[in-house]
DNA sequence: CCATATACTGAAATTTTTTTCGGTATATGA
DNA sequence: TCATATACCGAAAAAAATTTCAGTATATGG
């Protein structure tokens, strides 16, 4: 019974680990309008991604990485694979050696920038209150 | 050395859950403006409660929680005093019993209500094209 | 031939977040 | 006396997200 338990534990987790890498199992909350665009953008990388292709300009993913050097580079591939499955972001490759491709903002991504701005904005805005609470290290 | 290793990984972990309980290791992320608003408010119920309590009515414990029945009380009372020592909600313990007490939106609070609004109408504004890729269960 | 740069991947380790469970306290009303 | 309602808490389990590590492939330049 506790071996059992163990084991299907084990596959479960194994599982949902090996879907996470390809797919997320609820891609998007769809229950909540709120959580909806939340969801799309609360992972740790992803609204600074936004915030970084927001010119337009396509990116290959060495830049991205360049410019969120904190980000382990895998989390940014996955986030972006993410991002291209949501239609946030669209991914170019081109079939040359050594291998090149490009990551660009669609229209959709681009819808989401005001809300980014407002972010930024409001962080700006409120850092010291924070800085003075939590910051000195 | 493998056993040092095992130890003091045990203890650290021990220690960020025990804390973790308390207090953030590090609440907000002051690195750039934009993850430190986003540090605000993207665990899974914070936006909601924010959209919860934007009335400015302040409400008790069970009534949030009756609002959000998908979420587990416990992250709820967790998440509500992150949201106290952050300053987007405050407060108030009466000293009766049994005992009540009722948490009411700040200043600071309200003034991400414009970015919750964004995320509110975005969300429902593009609603549809995630039903159609994500939804029928 | 060999190191290099590039984009990408699977597996596992680690960290963080969320959930579940079992408990505290005490006035009130049956 | 005893169950009830209320807010809260600690510990641990479970789930999810992130990070690390060790690889794949192959044209190019030394």
């Amino acid at each position: 019974m506790e071996i059992r338990k163990l084991l299907t534990n084990f596959v479960v987790r194994k599982k949902k680990t090996e879907t996470m890498a390809y797919e997320k199992k609820i891609p998007v909350d769809l229950d909540c309008p709120l959580r909806l665009t939340m969801s799309l953008i609360e992972s740790k990388w992803k609204s600074c991604i936004i915030d970084e292709l927001r010119d337009g300009c396509p990116r290959r993913p060495s830049e991205i990485h360049k410019c969120l050097p904190e980000a382990a580079p895998r989390v940014l591939d996955m986030q972006l694979k993410e991002m291209v499955e949501d239609g946030l972001v669209e991914k170019t490759i081109y079939p040359e050696l050594p291998p090149r491709s490009e990551y660009k903002i669609t229209e959709l991504g681009l819808s989401l920038v005001p809300i980014i701005d407002q972010m930024l904005k409001w962080g700006e805005d409120h850092f010291d209150i924070f800085e003075r609470k939590y910051g000195k290290k």
